[in-house]
DNA sequence: CACAGTGAGTTCCATTTTGGAACCCGTTTG
DNA sequence: CAAACGGGTTCCAAAATGGAACTCACTGTG
């Protein structure tokens, strides 16, 4: 299999990976949902060549997780913002940070907090089953094969 | 930056990319917890080349996510079996799953179900603060950057 | 005993993708 | 008029991937 099928993939995991299984898709969009939305400032940030910048901002929009709009005319410059469908991948972002906190420690602090936004105080990310609202562990979890 | 600089950054989002940053890494981490185990099945499954699934087993071990046990001696044969730290990971995914069937929409059943162990009914997950017990969205979090 | 088969890799080579730097294009500012 | 800014594209070398063949340690079959 080669990286094109992915998209075709009946596996939401895989049609996942088509859009951001590489390197720097996530981080160029974590920094697009924190506010960083012009080329150069985040190629500056993130220090990666304009051209695979150039490249992943093309795919993300393709895939309706960005939109480019211009801010100003003349010339006309674009920034890259965020649609909804990438604001809904926050929550899955945060859960991945409170996963990597635990699995990949490090002494380094981490650059970005996630806050409550009514009170300003930490959160504490949790996946529940909105069905029972129990915790959704692996040891909860029963992974089946689907066969329709 | 390159990516061998990646494990070394304070961001967990970049952290997780060091491990799991690639097109193939997560769909062979979702077979092993998925309970496909053989070096065989997972390339046959999967058709990567069997370089590239070498590699990703022992990038997965080296971090801590795979663990190889022999299953039988003469000739000694491995099965590559999630740790603790790997099945940490299934809310994760769940919530990426659940995400994808909203923004990335496909005709193609799942291959997958995750069904709650105890009643083998399908769950929905959803990600909370654990703290608040409110749901976790876009419009509920604020972002800020930390500085220590 | 020769020989095909199995499981888990490794090796080799061609094709793709990435990294790094330089270049281009329309403007604005000195 | 020259330099700077923002947002790219182009070029080439280096690294990663895809595909197929090969190895190694057995096992089972005729």
């Amino acid at each position: 299999m080669k990286w094109t099928d992915l998209p075709n993939e009946g596996c939401s995991v895989a049609r996942t990976m088509s859009v951001l299984g590489d390197r720097w898709t996530l981080l160029i969009l974590r920094d697009t949902l924190f506010g960083i939305r012009r080329f150069d400032d985040i190629q500056k940030r993130l220090k990666i060549t304009r051209h695979v910048l150039s490249d992943r901002l093309k795919r993300l929009e393709s895939h309706g997780l960005l939109e480019r709009k211009p801010y100003q005319e003349r010339p006309t410059r674009f920034e890259y913002h965020p649609t909804q469908a990438a604001k809904d991948f926050v929550p899955v972002m945060q859960a991945m940070t409170a996963w990597a906190q635990t699995h990949l420690p490090t002494e380094k602090s981490e650059p970005y907090r996630f806050l409550d936004r009514a009170t300003r105080s930490p959160t504490n990310p949790k996946v529940i089953d909105a069905n029972t609202g129990a915790e959704i562990t692996s040891k909860s979890i029963w992974v089946e094969a689907n066969r329709d």
